[in-house]
DNA sequence: CTTGACCTTGCCATGATGGCAGGGTTAAAG
DNA sequence: CTTTAACCCTGCCATCATGGCAAGGTCAAG
């Protein structure tokens, strides 16, 4: 068993990561990753140090951080006298960021979910969801935000 | 009181629908809205009719439907003799996907918020946060989808 | 030496929206 | 009539994280 790799091509140190050898690339273009070194050849060649940094990034990612944020929780893990408070108050923020699109994702999944139950479902054209989307139906419209909310666009 | 307009620019109209006058011209460009008159100046002339259009593709989008949705919706809402049961389809398909990222953000929230109180938040540099994130804790990681699950992106 | 698997860079596309630039139109005020 | 401001037009670029493709270089095994 080697646990000193040496070093390793792009493919086994992504795949190693969970990430695609594309987006190895982009982090590194992102200044993410420190600098990775590279064969004469020009292959880049990965040591444990970077499949562990590329693994952080994706484990953030699939907490659903921004790659803005995971420069910093990265620059705040790689000082080692960070105090905790930096660290929560990135982690807080992203949190209350995702209330805030989940309660608007479930204020569209109860309208969505009323007009679908409304719906007969048959071979008649009469239907309240079309009714409802163009605001002509006399069913009082589920309660929708007016003002204009940007809609939950990316995460 | 003029109920019927005559006709109306671009500006008036996408007030009117709430919506932006780039979006307008947007939803057109996609073939969202049959077509708009123009003055020999090149300026849209829109009607009652256009910017009922623009409200239901207004409101449809409110509710989370992409424009490939919305340009169904609107061919059924046209289309007199709908089924019903063809609204419906959309709008279920649509809920479901509702529902699966409102559950893949949960389970986002649900690892962050754990770990969020884990952490003291204080000027000292232990962090169960950043802890998680390496994969070095040792404490029990929270569950988190292991596969490739692309995270939700966009709504 | 060929073949195939891997690597390189760079460009384009996604989806819905905003912004800006550069220029034309219109209506009101002077 | 001229100026000015508020419109309108088109077209391009940017977002954000990711995938795809193309054209070409490298490497190891056969």
């Amino acid at each position: 068993m080697k646990t000193i790799a040496e070093g390793m091509n792009i493919g086994e140190a992504a795949e190693k990561a969970g990430v695609s050898a594309k987006m190895a690339r982009h982090y590194e273009s992102l200044g993410l990753l420190p600098k990775v070194r590279r064969t004469e050849s020009g292959y880049r060649v990965y040591a444990d140090n970077e499949v562990h940094t590329l693994r952080f990034i994706k484990r953030s990612r699939d907490l659903g951080f921004s790659m803005a944020e995971i420069a910093d929780l990265l620059k705040l893990w790689q000082d080692r006298r960070r105090p905790s408070a930096s660290v929560k108050k990135v982690a807080a923020a992203h949190l209350e960021e995702l209330d805030r699109k989940i309660e608007e994702m479930q204020s569209m999944r109860k309208t969505l979910s009323h007009l679908v139950h409304c719906c007969q479902g048959d071979s008649r054209p009469d239907c309240p969801i079309l009714e409802d989307l163009a605001g002509t139906g006399t069913a009082k419209r589920a309660a929708r935000a007016l003002d204009s909310t940007p809609l939950v666009r990316a995460l």
